[in-house]
DNA sequence: AATGAATGAGCCTTCATTCAT
DNA sequence: GATGAATGAAGGCTCATTCAT
């Protein structure tokens, strides 16, 4: 009755989607390493096999779900370099809330779950992982608002328009605790739905970021007559 | 040292105060009935003896967590009704933003993690407790929409403001995960900072809503040329 | 809210009573003294108050009980003392199977309970108790089994009523097993039931009886002649 | 310390040994998980490993404790069927009471406790498990009883013998009520011990039955005349 | 005299991890 | 290399009992 041992690397495999899925599902804590081995069709013993144990498993499984997403989604969102600035902006925003829209997006729901209830695990990874996506929105945004905006007012707008992205996600999670029935969730979104966001988002930001700019350059208006 | 009984609800007090605490910290599931009853200076049955088992004193933590918070920061912000509705919206953002900055106002924190992994306790009481507030942010906003706004309209609108108030929280709690020692977090921001921020959101936020509603009465003027 | 302070002694009457029932229902480890107490409109503290311990308080509520029975069906039936040696006989079959089939006859389940899993606690007073009722039937089954019958003989055609007696009882007692729903059980046994149950008894023991008799005497002849 | 691992089933077995001895002396509430597995020289987590729990550990020994005591007392207690309705009915009395003597039958023992203190596990397979034990007793009393018994004085013979079986166990139990110390009891029984007993059980209901059949015909005849 | 809040010991269970095979 | 039986630490809960009032 022992498994055929097709290949030793496919119980790995496996047991990264698996644990990638209940770790998303779950959470560090609530998800037990027999259901993740169970799910991969694999021993108990498996995951500290291969993996070392319980929080090795986590951190490798976050990465195989960010790689798997990032490879899906890549963060311009298609758009290319010389578009014009705003066709960019919404092409990141369109990546973003494409990955929170799709239901196998466990990256997302592994991270949310570490903002909720931190392990202390991610750190190094998401850390390396994310940076590089946050930068090249900043560089959009910086040129949006123009002529010597402040650190901080970049900062504050690249928040709007992030937070913006994650609302739905949060809306959903928000009815999952009200109606604990299972709700078709993300699932249901289709893509007039997303298109519908996307827009929405777009265009809100690009007019908060313009009155934000209108205010900068009254005050350096202001500051030159000074 | 058997404890004074000096009040016969002061241990049940404390029980709140330190599970609301934990609660919000470390989850549901990570936080352990003896740590909770520890801090409370109880027994460890104390919590059993007083709420009947974890789940209720959770839900109990909440309730008195969502109270304590809704007191000290009415929804309204403080502006009277008959202020201007900007004021008005500014005055709900301020409150919102006020508890999300209070680093002891737990009740977030307790949401926030059932909104990453749901137990499903809390469905009724946040039901109950959220709905009213959010009632009154969707009249600000209809309002501020103009004439004949959609449903749909309204509610990305108030997702936009939402998730912007929301969105220090997660920028703190990123910061949680990528530097996990115990940050200052949401302690060290002042009053100016909380200025900074509403100002932002506010005036981000209205000229947001403005952007779609000219967007709404084009739509309704080329309806009725057509 | 207070309870009235009637009388002292009442507290202690309603205890002993409701233990008797739950101890007779659940056993001496399954019976909770706060399921006592609260049957007993008592406070948790009651009971060890009153008797000084759970242990103490099993040992009176089954003295209560089987005084209250002893009172309600006097062992000889209330056949006289001169009447036939079968009536006597069917007498205290009567006696004991009304017990048995008395629904609060509490007195013989706290007895079966202890049988089947002794606390040891009630050794003592229910040697005290059943000698007596024991000692009563010897007389009118050695008178029955005539000349010289052996110890053992009358040991054990006592045993052969005593045990049909209680087999009602145990069949009841299987069906709460086999069919977990509450059953009507004893209460539903009427005094037809009850008037067949002792004639078969008696009937069939007497026969028994008489079948041991005639061993006994064919024995003592054939010694005789020996 | 760990374990040599000789066979896979091994502690399994052990557990069920252990566990049938322990739940039978102590009942299902009193027998902890922790002694049984202390027995069976395996850690406490070994049993919900094995069987998942206390519960199922109760019914499986139980089931172990059964098929054992079956196995080594054949309910027709090893008399051909085309023997004389006597020497058969004899061969199950005296089946029973092996299994009653035997001071390792622990069936018995928790089928007592159960009884006495019903846990509602056990229906089940109780019910399968006995059920073909009497039907097999029905069919000697029937043919004993002769011509046209009712369904009513067939019950009540095989109550009558089932009793006087099972008396013996219970005289014994009282014995452990009223002395705690712990009795040599059933072990001290030897075979001859037995054979007086079947013996004596035997020939009191064979003279019990035929009473009640004497009566039957009488009735009959009675009704026939009229 | 009587109460009820509080206690601590004990139990069952879960689960990540280890180890002999 | 891979398995699954076995382990021990830890958590939640129950309950008889105690004690300040």
């Amino acid at each position: 009755m022992r498994k055929q041992r097709i290949d030793g690397q496919e119980t790995r495999r496996n047991l990264l989607a698996s644990a990638s899925e209940i770790f998303a599902k779950k959470g560090f804590r609530d998800a037990t390493i027999a259901e993740i081995c169970r799910q991969a069709n694999a021993n108990v013993a498996a995951a500290n096999y291969h993996f070392g144990g319980k929080e090795a498993l986590y951190v490798e499984s976050w990465r195989f779900a960010f790689a798997k997403s990032l490879n899906t989604y890549p963060p311009n969102g298609g758009v290319a370099e010389d578009a014009p600035i705003e066709e960019q902006l919404r092409g990141r925003i369109m990546a973003i809330m494409r990955r929170v829209i799709d239901p196998q997006s466990y990256e997302l729901d592994i991270f949310y779950n570490e903002m909720a209830n931190s392990t202390g695990l991610l750190a190094e990874t998401v850390q390396q992982s994310i940076e590089p996506i946050f930068r090249g929105f900043a560089a959009i945004v910086k040129e949006l608002l123009g002529t010597q905006p402040s650190e901080q007012q970049v900062r504050l707008c690249i928040m709007s328009i992030h937070a913006q992205c994650f609302g739905p996600l949060m809306r959903e999670r928000r009815r999952k605790i009200i109606s604990p029935d299972p709700l078709p969730a993300r699932s249901e979104w289709n893509l007039d739905d997303l298109e519908t966001l996307v827009d929405h988002v777009t265009r809100f930001s690009l007019a908060g970021i313009r009155e934000i700019r209108s205010r900068v350059e009254s005050a350096v208006i202001a500051e030159q007559h000074a």
